[in-house]
Parts: C-alpha cells; structure tokens; sequence
RNA sequence: GGCCCCAUCGACUAGUGGUUAGGUCACCGCCCUUUCAAGGCGGCGGCGGGGGUUCGAGUCCCCCUGGGGUCACCA
C-alpha cells in the first residue's frame, strides 16, 4: 500500500508550489491504488494565517487533486491538524530523550545569535549539561527546548528515489531544535513522527528539503521505525531560475483562478513542469497522467514557469478540449463580473463559440468582446478613426440594412459584398467601417457572424448612433 | 563561503553508445482572409568547457564552469 501526502503550511495563499508537489503525490498514491492524504503543519504561531487552511484545501479541490484524509474529512489518523496533536510530539521527543538521542537546550535566542555569530551554528554546548542537572531545571520551569543529539562522528545515508544514495557527514548535520521552548515541535520531529504514525510510504517533496533529509533519517533510526522511500522533486523557478516566488511571479492559486485559467490546463502545466509523456503529447487527462506516469519520465532540472506557454494551453482547453457548453458556463462569472448580459443560452453560446480562438483566458472574453454583451460599448482610437473616415459609405449601406429581411450570415454576405462590388470598393472598405461601428473595435469575429448574432435591431440602432454621430 | 542537487534550442522537454539531435511555447515568414485571432505550412535556434573510456559519445567516468537549494526555537 502506498501511502503519499502534502502537508502544507496555512501561513499564506494556496501556493502554485504546493499543488504542483499536491499533484505528484496524488498521481503516484492513484497510480498504486494508495492513499493521498493532507496534513497541516501549522507548528508556527506566528506565521499562522488565518484562514489560509481553507484556501489551501479549496485549491486543491479546485484543481481537481482530491484526497483521502484530511483535516476537513477526516480519517483513521485524525487529527491531521499539528496544532491538535501536541502531546503527541511532546511523548515523542521525550522519549529520544530517554533513549540519549536528544538532549534539553537552555539558551535563549539572544545567546544563540551571538553563538552562531562565533561559532557559525549551534556547537552543541547543552550536550554537556549532566542528564540529572538538566531535568532538574526543566522541572523548575525554565524554558528550553529539545533538541537532536547528532552522533558524531559518522555518516547518514540518504537514498532518494531519484537521485541516487547520497552520503552526508554527520559533522554538517546540526543538531535541530525538535521541540520548541513553547511546547511545538519543529518541522523536523513533526513531520517524521507524523509521517509514521499516518503510515506513510512515500514522501515526494520538494527539493529544498533534501539537505534536511539525513536529520529525517536519523529521527527514523533513533525510533527505531522504518525509513520511508523520498523523492525530492526539482523546484519550480522564476524566470531568473531562482525558486519561485511571489515577488517574481504569480504564485497564488487564487490569482490563476481569478485571472481565468482553467484548473484542468493548469493542473496539465503543472504536469508538463518535470513529466513528459512516452509520446510526447502535452495536453492530457489527468487519468491518462496517472495511467502513464513513471518516475523514469520525471526530469530533475529546474522548470522555469512559463505563463506564456501556460496561456497558450489554457487557450487550447478553451478551443480544444472543452466542449462549448462548458466553456459558456465557466465564462458566465466573468462576464457578469464585468457588468455585462446576455439574452439567452443560446445567445452566449454562440457568442463564446465566435470568441473562442480569439481569448486564453476566461478573463479576456468580457475584455475583448463587450460590444456582444452590451450597447455600452467602448471605441478603440482607431476604431473611431475608420468609423468616421468610413462615415458615407456607412451612410449608403444604412438603408440596403434597413430593408434586408433575412438577417442570416449568407444573405448580409451576399448584401455587402454586392454592395461593395457596386460600388468598385473592396469588402474590407464597407466591412471595416461597419465592423468599428458595430463594435468599437478593429479585432473581432467576422462582421457577418456577429451582425447575425446582434440581430437586426441591435445593428440598426448601433448603425443610427453612428451616423448621428455618437458612439455610445 | 561550507555542504548538497542539477546541466540538450530563449523557455518546457524527447533522447537511455551509432539520430540529418525530435516535439511544444515564444519569435520570424508564407498560406487562408472582411479585421483580429485560430488553423495549416516553413524557418531561426541547442547537446556549457576540458580530459578520459570506447571502433564510436548528447548519452558512461573525472575535473572545471555555470545554475539552484540549504545552512532559524520557518516550513
């Protein structure tokens, strides 16, 4: 049984980061008929952010990364919330004190900057404070914490599942605060008492932890538990290469879904962000993901988010991979956002099915095309300037428009382009001018598809406003 | 800086000793065309450097270089 899980911290918005590592760990729990479970690691009063849990949990529903255990549904390893198993992590490391793989530390912050000023680190000065003398001041109360007693010297093996055995001297592993001088236990303790006790297999993580990883494996040993396997996966980077981060990049979930993308393109980038298909295709279902997936197929260099690319494959979902319906329906929220209506189903459907080459983002269909959904529409400058300049011919066609009764497509083609051959212009002198006024804008589906669409009402009016001169 | 990881076009990647080094995004051109897109076709562009191993290295080994991560009572 496999057994994979995320444990994010609520101290910010849902990170990019997190449902990137999320994805992984829900694929490969799938791939094995195992578990994918999410644990909180909210160990840092300080940096809690309330609120943040929730998000974190609704993006990744929203992503389609669903789990088996959780702090909002539970399961046989509640509770999956840190805060709420203390007296668990504080069993746990006296019991490494017991066994003299920890010892209690009494210096304060102020003293531990000045020693790590002078000696670069920790030295490990408590070691030296006799068993008996420090039980006797953590009985008085004097605050402290609990911390690692490296054995030194030697070496700690690591096996990652991707990389190879890789071989730390125990001189570079320091002897990490396990627990806290307010009762909380650091990530270190937490996460490997935590990963054991909810019968975790497989840690896939980032690889900003694989340095601390010996400190993991040496918990593992000091417990005398199983060491689970690790694959530490390359870090998503900024465009400089650096990790990625909000100052440099788009981070939050929330951002990609307010901004338009659609979580199944994302959650497809995401993919494409390390994995690679045996053919090569780039779009996929996430159960063709989890169908194909293999660690062999997993690259370990650095992928720079590129949200260009990801726009281009958000646009893809929205032309390709969507059926219509679908894409009308999620692009509702946007264009009410905006202030704008539509007058039936039908209507918006056909209206999205005309935009749809033209927007990436469920966001850039209001943005681009208001003049389908309102007769407030704004005028580019140059717009403005090909309606004037075409103001008589417009004139000349107003009438043709006004007495045409079948308003389809084929017959207003057949209209204008008469009309232009008549008069010896070209379509696009009678169709550009039409087209501003009609719309305000010069970038738009084909002037006969949206004249069809708008009706013969709204043309006309539109066409009146013109030629009287206003344009709104 | 110490330690650790990584290294194919600008970006994402395929490649698992013998390939004209392939695909995708971006960029450029052409086609289509009532505009803009989308789409089709074509193009530009890469194995960081040096040593080995081998009949033969993008592929294996070493060194260098470069990039990244990490060195908290944060995760």
């Amino acid at each position: 049984m496999v057994v994979t899980r995320i444990a994010p911290s609520p101290t910010g918005d849902p990170h990019v980061g997190t449902a990137y590592i999320a994805l992984f760990n829900y694929v490969w729990a799938r791939k094995n008929g195992g578990r994918f479970l999410v644990r909180i690691e909210d160990t840092d009063r300080t940096r809690y952010v309330p609120g943040a849990e929730e998000r974190i949990l609704a993006a990744l529903k929203w992503l389609g990364i669903s789990y088996d255990e959780g702090p909002d549904i539970g399961g046989p390893h509640a509770p999956y919330r840190q805060s709420e198993r203390l007296p668990l992590y504080r069993k746990h490391a006296e019991e490494l004190l017991r066994r003299g793989f920890a010892y209690r530390a009494f210096e304060t912050p102020e003293e531990l900057e000045r020693i790590r000023k002078e000696k670069g680190g920790y030295d490990g000065r408590a070691r030296n404070i006799p068993p008996e003398e420090a039980e006797e001041r953590a009985r008085r109360g004097e605050p402290h914490v609990i911390r690692l007693k490296v054995p030194r010297p030697g070496t700690t093996e690591v096996k990652d599942e991707l990389r190879g055995l890789v071989v730390y001297d125990n001189q570079e592993i320091p002897d990490v605060v396990l627990l806290k001088s307010d009762g909380y236990p650091t990530y270190h303790l937490a996460n490997v008492v935590d990963d054991h006790l909810m019968g975790v297999t497989d840690v896939i993580r980032a690889e900003e932890w694989l340095v601390s990883t010996p400190i993991h494996v040496l918990l593992y040993r000091a417990f005398g538990w199983e060491v689970p396997k690790f694959y530490h996966m390359p870090l998503l980077r900024n465009p400089d290469k650096t990790k990625i981060s909000k100052r440099k990049s788009h981070t939050s979930l929330e951002w990609y879904r307010a901004e338009g993308f659609l979580p199944e393109a994302l959650r497809n980038y995401l993919a494409l962000m390390g994995f690679s298909m045996p053919d090569g295709r780039e779009i996929f279902t996430l159960e063709e993901l989890i169908e194909a997936f293999t660690w062999e197929r997993v690259s370990l260099g650095g992928p720079v988010f590129d949200l260009e690319k990801l726009r281009w494959l958000n646009g893809k979902y929205i032309r390709e991979v969507l059926p219509l319906e679908e894409v009308a329906e999620r692009a509702k929220p946007f264009l009410q956002a905006a202030g704008l209506s539509w007058p039936s189903e039908a209507y918006l459907r056909r209206a999205v099915e005309l935009m749809r080459p033209r927007f990436d983002t469920l966001k850039e269909l209001p943005e681009k095309a208001p003049y389908l959904f309102s007769e407030d529409y704004p005028f580019t400058e140059k717009a403005l300037e090909k309606m004037r300049e075409g103001l008589p011919v417009l004139r000349e066609v107003e009438p043709l428009l006004r007495a045409q009764e079948d308003w389809s497509e084929a017959a207003l083609d057949a209209l204008l382009r008469g009309f232009a051959q008549e008069r010896g212009l070209k379509l696009g002198q009678v169709a550009q001018p039409l087209r501003a006024a009609l719309t305000g804008s010069l970038e738009t589906p084909g002037l006969f598809e949206i004249m069809a669409l708008l009706g013969k009402e709204r043309v006309l009016a539109r066409l009146a406003r013109a030629l009287a001169g206003g344009t709104s």
